[in-house]
DNA sequence: TCTTAAATGCAACTGAGTCGCATCAAATAG
DNA sequence: CTATTTGATGCGACTCAGTTGCATTTAAGA
């Protein structure tokens, strides 16, 4: 898990509170996040937000996953893995148990598994 | 190629000529469309549309991608395939040589793939 | 042909994300 | 340590794909 402080290093942007407080929430969670998961736990404008959100990514300290619900998952840059995204709960998890995917000519940089999660997947048989 | 007639056959909905006008376009692609990518060749409320193509889901006829540029992209559902996503020109493409992914306690409905495609890494080369 | 339930078009709405602008606060020069 | 500057922030207005309510139309079948 890599800290904030190492995180900053050499970037050429000011380190403000916002940036501080944004960064240490992705650094210290094990899935991506939404602006909605997290604006209740950080009080920051939207604007403010998806600005620095995008800052962070030109920087390439975070990464983007699109998930099916029209909303943007956000998560600290880490080595290539893939995601998942239950199409019963949203919930967006990191795969980290190598899912290795070639194509001849294409250029792949991420992989999006679409189901049911375990949780989900549970919750249905009982039914 | 399926023909519009037989994807119709016992599904419980009237045959209006926007259903048949909209499948026709579905069933002569090689590729998923968006409301975006056929608006002007269908005169066709999106309202009706995208009520068309819930009902389409809901009859399992048709198949929905969620692209990374915010739109959502439909098929006439086929054969399991995974599916290329570019996010350089937002191109969707099926890809049907065989790959297969699958995960304990998960169960897989859609793979999706994102990166360049062989067209935009060419025009990329001569840069 | 008549009846009716479902389908359509239109306009208003929703919700994630973006943008312009006035104000604020890091960074740094004095 | 204070003053200056420039980038960052908050707010409100906006965008755009997709959704919804409602009055009108049309497919189906009696
Ligand atoms: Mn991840
Ligand atoms: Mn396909
Ligand atoms: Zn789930
Ligand atoms: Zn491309």
């Amino acid at each position: 898990m890599a800290s904030v402080k190492v995180l900053l290093e050499g970037k050429d942007f000011k380190l403000t509170q916002a940036r501080k407080a944004l960064l240490d929430i992705f650094v210290n969670s094990t899935k991506p996040l939404s602006y909605e998961d997290i604006k209740s736990t950080l009080s920051m404008d939207k604007a403010t937000f998806y600005r620095n959100i995008t800052k962070f990514e030109e920087q390439k300290i975070i990464n983007a996953i699109e998930s099916h619900d029209k909303k943007r998952y956000f998560e600290i840059k880490a080595k290539s893995h893939a995601h998942f995204i239950c199409t019963t709960c949203n919930s967006v998890e990191c795969i980290k148990n190598g899912i290795y995917v070639t194509l001849k000519n294409y250029t792949i940089s991420n992989v999006i598994l679409q189901g049911i999660c375990p949780t989900c997947n549970l919750a249905n048989d009982k039914n």
